[in-house]
DNA sequence: ATTGGCGCCTGAAAGC
DNA sequence: TGCTTTCAGGCGCCAA
């Protein structure tokens, strides 16, 4: 379950195979994934050196060097794989039977990029997604900005999301704190997961309006202060998190994964609320057709 | 305009 | 045991 700390972590862990390398060659296995590949895909693809590799949100960027960015989103179980492949330059694009010999394709392989970095490496970069919720779109260079891109609030990394934004952000919003803070257009990157950790966090009910959290007139309450540091902590701490887990994982098999968290309360139903003192347990209600996870006696 | 619900899709796990 | 149902969740889209 990609949200922003686990995109963080993929671009980190492509970065060495990807930032700066030119694509070889990129194969599609299928014309779609959640929506088709653009016209052109792998042709517009091909040859081009990624001058850069960057997140916004959950979304990863690839700059490629003729403007055109490469609009990634993981959507539920999307997820990259590196392999190091043999570092002879005779050996090439085109020869399929290359490929095979050392990665092979498994299920769900729906796109393969081979990719050549500066100092002569050769990566096969493999985009495997069961459910196909993931997409890849095109930012056109010169273009207008996409929908997709254009749509995203504030980034809760770094220093910027306080009290007094969030409060701005909440006024007059009606919808629950748990709806207010999955809405992409208000803060840009936070999931299932966060939300819940960072209302655990500021002892706030998912439940309560998000307005609630700001005086008639629009000025941050108290507890929107603590809100949004609780959520630039959560969030620092699972990249924080992320990077290592990865690296770890990476010396074994150059695999990829998600990192392994202790949630005080996302999936924890039926466990003992986290809070020292609170011998409450950990409740699982559904709010517009997701769980949350939350602890009645210390979120209110 | 804002808010809530549906559907996309597969695989794992729970239920019968 | 094996088949069926439920659930997971990001987010565009539709409807109230």
């Amino acid at each position: 379950m990609p949200e922003l700390p686990e995109v963080e972590t993929v671009r980190a862990g492509l970065a060495p195979a990807v930032d700066g390398a030119i694509v070889e060659k990129v194969q599609i296995n299928r014309p779609n994934l959640r929506f088709p590949f653009p016209q052109n895909f792998t042709e517009r693809v091909s040859g081009q050196r990624i001058i850069s590799l960057s997140r916004r949100a959950k979304y990863l960027l690839w700059h490629l060097e003729d403007g055109t960015i490469i609009i990634v989103h993981l959507g539920m179980s999307g997820s990259f794989r590196v392999h190091m492949l043999d570092n002879d330059v005779e050996t090439l694009i085109g020869e399929e039977q290359f490929a095979h010999e050392r990665s092979k394709s498994t299920k769900h392989d729906h796109v393969e990029f081979w990719m050549r970095q500066t100092n002569g490496a050769l990566y096969k970069v493999t985009y495997n997604d069961p459910r196909r919720f993931g997409f890849m779109l095109f930012q056109e260079p010169n273009g207008a900005e996409h929908p997709m891109l254009g749509r995203l609030g504030i980034e809760p990394t770094g220093n910027r999301l306080d009290g007094a934004i969030l409060a701005e952000l909440f006024k007059n919003k009606k919808a629950p704190l748990k709806a207010a803070l999955l809405d992409q257009s208000l803060i840009a990157g936070l999931g299932n997961i966060y939300v819940c950790e960072a209302l655990w966090r500021s002892g706030l009910s998912p439940m309560r309006p998000a307005h609630s959290l700001t005086t008639p007139k629009g000025k941050p309450k108290q507890k929107a202060h603590l809100l949004a540091q609780s959520i630039r902590t959560v969030i620092q701490e699972a990249i924080k998190a992320g990077g290592s887990s990865l690296r770890d994982h990476r010396q074994t098999d150059g695999e990829m994964g998600y990192f392994q968290h202790n949630f005080a309360v996302y999936d924890q139903e039926g466990t003992e609320c986290k809070n020292a003192g609170c011998d409450n347990v950990i409740e699982r209600i559904v709010q517009s057709g997701r769980s949350t996870f939350y602890c009645a006696a210390c979120q209110k």
